[in-house]
DNA sequence: GAAACGAACGAACGGTCGTGCTATTTATTG
DNA sequence: CAATAAATAGCACGACCGTTCGTTCGTTTC
């Protein structure tokens, strides 16, 4: 029987290792995360760092959440904070493109889902659900914004959303590839653009 | 020594297996694709294989050319036999649309992206090149849609490629983890709005 | 003090990985 | 047809993979 955790002990050391898988899963990718590599990264053995873990694939997803939940915090958090309408819409993607700026060796979000999204599994799931749920968050923000009277009235909410990710994702990848400050200078321009040309 | 191919039937194979290596990394990106599962899919022995490259590095050298030599003729091609202006340029990001629906099981290049875009080394450097060609492809595309007065003359080209290359990432990330047909509809929509935007 | 429990270890499993070597077969050429 | 070169097979290697197992060491509970 695997321990799966129990005593405050044994949360903290696969608080641990999670940490430190989620280092390693944003360079290499959770599928380039190997128990070995993290039992040494963490200082134990491979066999005690899996028995946190029922196996690879539970490891991978713990991950995964964790890193929901680091992306959540560091950019939804935040902007909840804000009030309702266009000023929160911004802080949105204002956190984004600062965790974009602070996340250059990688993301493990963006990268779990180029791993997952064309694969069926346990993970995929995780990651549809993921950002199922960004993009959510991002399309309520802007039906307030809408409310708030500080978007036009027909703005579709879902299609501003999907244009809004692809600024992201392409913020993202210039950022790798090519010059990162003529990316973010790209991206808030892009971003500016399309608010204005819904702006009532 | 490796033979590295000199007769026309060795260059015969050395096509075969490249034609399905890159059906392999299409599906499991060019990390998951293995010389083992190669040689199996092609019907011949690992040494076999290994012989036709100095190294697995040169296989996924040579698989991502041929990658981007398909998506070239696939996309680029066809709209160079456009006229210069608006025609190519939308017969480009149709292409690129059409390339994202036909290729749903996984898209070699972007793939690629994600696994070396915060990597050091030659697939790295490759990537970063394939990228660069296509984005000053599509920049120059733009540029003569401006010099055709078919778009507005302080049109900022590298910008609007920019954001061009945004809805293609949105468009590729919504077609595996939601609905195809409804991202195509919103890339289509959004590649419209910002023409207008755009237009003269 | 005994018994039970959680945590971690170390060794080993069967596989697969990329990569060398050496034959052997196959194709091309004189 | 023979000679030569190229293409492929066979085999073995060291390394690493995820996983299982039995064991040990503290800590907690009775």
């Amino acid at each position: 029987m695997s321990n799966l955790t129990a005593t405050s002990k044994g949360a903290a050391t696969r608080e641990l290792i999670i940490e430190r898988a989620y280092a390693i899963a944003c360079r290499d990718g959770l599928e380039g995360l190997s128990i070995g590599d993290l039992a040494q990264a963490v200082g134990m053995s491979k066999s005690g760092v899996f028995a946190h873990f029922g196996s690879r694939e539970d490891l991978q997803l713990a991950v995964l959440e964790s890193g929901g939940r680091r992306f959540g915090e560091a950019v939804l958090v935040p902007a909840l904070r804000k009030p309702r309408g266009l000023a929160r819409l911004r802080a949105i993607t204002k956190g984004w493109f600062d965790w974009v700026r602070d996340n250059r060796q990688g993301c493990l979000i963006m990268g779990a889902v180029s791993e997952y999204d064309s694969r069926v599994g346990s993970l995929h799931d995780a990651v549809v659900a993921l950002i199922q749920r960004w993009r959510n968050d991002t399309a309520r923000a802007v039906v307030m914004a809408v409310e708030a009277g500080e978007l036009r009235a027909d703005t579709d909410a879902k299609q501003l959303s999907f244009e809004i990710f692809g600024i992201a994702l392409a913020l993202h990848q210039d950022t790798r590839l090519f010059d990162a400050k003529q990316a973010r200078a790209q991206a808030e321009r892009a971003f500016d653009r399309l608010l204005k040309s819904h702006s009532p």
